[in-house]
DNA sequence: ATAAAAATTTAGTCATGGCTAAAAAACTGT
DNA sequence: ACAGTTTTTTAGCCATGACTAAATTTTTAT
């Protein structure tokens, strides 16, 4: 059986199999602490995983995901971003709400919802974040966008992604009209990892200070 | 902490307790069969429903809620036919597929969810079957209707409810234009608990011969 | 009134998924 | 190389909410 604390470990490992800051190896304290469980739990959940074949474990070593793991965390992440885009989109949630919300309705949608907003919010292959949504087969790219800290003073870019992690900086950068799709440039940068200054908007309408860790969050196409 | 199984058992008592047909009394049995559990895991969860004072329990005799056990059975029922309204007219869901997957949803959702979807529906008080929905503030009204089958032949009245216990005789209704706020006339009644035959429609389009447990489970305004 | 039947509760078990404390393995630094 | 630290696992516990089997209470029928 499928319960919402497998899909919830399932969905995290894969995240952090795909967030190169591990070095690929995703760890038991790295899960615990993602999933914010004691080591001790993770161990247990990750064995079940095991032995249900979801993921490869080597005791000590880490873990990895297996095809059917993979598969159904795959899954998950749809279910989870189609539901933040339509929130967004249909009820008019803010940036910094849908996630939490997501996190909830993500184990509880059928099939049958999940293609019924599919089509409502005419087949996406983004998500509210930026974050791309894997098709219903699986099948899911990582385009690889440079950070907003590290262009170098002058260098303009697009927004196209941002970080979900946090819902305060979520609530900010939506003020600051940090917005999907919104055009950057980058006027400024205080030395010893200081902020950035920053014009937004096609037209630089504004300008603001930002710092290091905002701008880490933030995902960027350069021309 | 209210768990979904407390939720579940809460809204399922809420309703034996006004569904006039167990005499006002809602045993452990009638709990077990609605909440498909064997009787000895009722008698557990009523217990422990007891401690927490969300109803009252005289061993062998029976439950009653008490007034902050009907206040979360009627803020989940709020929940749950809210929900039902949204599947049916925001995504299209059909009359037999909402309630299972509302049963899923109404654990999930935020109060955020509630008045969203409240506002999307512009305040309704009414769900997809006919059911009252309760406000906020947890206050419903039970107007009584006539069942369909207890009507004489020639007495025409209006359909304002239909039970959704079987969503198999809820897509057979639905086939059949049995919807809300139809005008049907009944034209003939077989002896013998016989079927009743039936004018549907305000130009009486379309006659049908329809079994007492269907039109039983109809409930109707009489002019 | 009382025996049989039905309903209910009690006792004890299981799976899930947390936890802490202690043991064991893997890294570190000198 | 090896002592100390960190990470990971094991062992054992807890709450939740199911279950079956057995005991008990209530109801029904004669």
């Amino acid at each position: 059986m499928l319960t919402q604390a497998i899909e919830d470990y399932l969905k995290a490992i894969y995240k952090l199999q795909h967030s190169d800051e591990h070095g690929g190896r995703v760890t038991t304290s790295v899960i615990a602490s993602r999933m914010e469980v004691a080591a001790a739990s993770a161990t247990n959940m990750i064995k079940k995983l095991a032995e249900l074949n979801l993921l490869i474990y080597t005791p000590y070593q880490g873990v990895e995901l297996t095809a059917s793991g993979e598969k159904i965390a795959l899954e998950t992440i749809r279910h989870h971003r189609l539901i933040e885009l339509y929130l967004s989109q249909a009820l008019g949630y803010s940036w910094d709400q849908i996630d939490a919300e997501a996190d909830r309705l993500e184990h509880a949608i059928s099939e049958e919802f999940e293609d019924r907003i599919d089509e409502a919010l005419g087949y996406p292959t983004v998500g509210a974040h930026g974050e791309p949504i894997p098709t219903k087969q699986g099948q899911i790219d990582h385009p690889k966008y440079r950070r907003l800290s590290e262009l170098k003073d002058g260098q303009s870019a697009i927004i196209r992604r941002v970080s979900d992690r946090n819902p305060q900086m979520l609530r900010y950068m939506e003020n600051l009209q940090l917005l999907l799709g919104t055009r950057v440039e980058v006027t400024a940068k205080a030395p010893f990892n200081g902020p950035l200054q920053l014009k937004i908007g096609a037209a630089k309408e504004k300008e603001v200070s930002l710092g290091l860790e905002v701008a880490g969050s933030i995902f960027v196409e350069t021309d």
